[in-house]
DNA sequence: ATCAGAGTGTAGCCACGGCTACATTCTGTG
DNA sequence: CACAGAATGTAGCCGTGGCTACACTCTGAT
């Protein structure tokens, strides 16, 4: 699951591979991939934090709006109303001028997922130890690398 | 943590929307701090890359060539050389046209940091039941928001 | 009913990290 | 020695994700 978000604007590994003209490429696709994909993950990355910070904004504020998105993430509001129009072209959230921000269907089950990983990566971080501050800090980002062969691992961890 | 690098763009915290009227809560400084710092991690992750690779292919090929540096990396040549440029303004390498590319002693320092760093995140996953595969994938993603405090909570729960 | 000020939206700029296309430099065979 | 072909380097384009500056809409006090 998670990554449910494809990947839009990364063409990358789309297509025609950088291979110029000669049929290439014998050797090491495992590494340039894994690069690849941790590389495009940071891509769905902003849109999955916005996405889970309206959803949380809609249920203990009633409604969402540009600046307190905005406040929340650290960012000018007019960053905020642009990654607010990708969300929308994406397909994950709805808004009509001076009316707030609304996830769609498929916004919506993006939040929870991605809520119900950011509480497994922080869950498993404190079981082995890190502090409450670094665990909530460092999830911030780890989340958003955490496959879904890696997330069945922590929760067996922490059913064990 | 890490980081040498020190962030450009990143000036954020710069302006302070007065405070709204309805019933805000006193202040927000966490949140925004957390994402902001996931955010930054993700700048410095490119540079760690390529310093980690250089190093590697220095030790394993005796050279490091912007086209090996590319063809690891899953990206164009072109691409590959502008990163380097990079990494040369940042200090952190050198390189003279058609000589390769060698590493500054900041470089070679960050390479270390940044291997041993690397070489504890898949040892911890694989700890707690994430499988090779994952464990090698994940990283790569993984490594560049590990702060200190997580890294040495995952050296105590290995050391056990 | 008005109107200042908060909130919202738009435009334009910047650096990064991709890419392709083209130009230049090496280099190893013939 | 020459020269094809690989490796390098440069230029220019694109989208993302930041920002500031400015314009427009709401709205709640007066």
């Amino acid at each position: 699951m998670v990554t449910p978000v494809r990947m839009m604007g990364m063409r990358a590994e789309s297509e025609r591979p950088p291979a110029g003209l000669a049929g290439e490429m014998p050797a090491e696709p495992t590494q340039a991939s894994r690069f690849g994909k941790a590389r495009s993950a940071q891509s769905g990355a902003l849109l999955e934090d916005y996405v889970e910070l309206i959803s949380d904004l809609l249920s203990s504020q009633g409604e969402a709006r540009p600046t307190d998105i905005a406040r929340r993430l650290g960012v000018s509001h007019a960053t905020a109303i642009k990654t607010i129009s990708r969300l929308k072209r994406e397909g994950l959230a709805e808004a009509r001028p001076y009316r707030g921000v609304f996830l769609t269907a498929a916004g919506e089950s993006l939040a929870g997922r991605v809520r119900t990983r950011h509480r497994l990566v922080v869950d498993l971080l404190l079981a082995v130890g890190v502090p409450r501050e670094a665990a909530e800090q460092d999830a911030e980002g780890i989340e958003h690398h955490v496959s879904d062969a890696t997330l069945a691992a922590f929760g067996r961890f922490l059913r064990r």
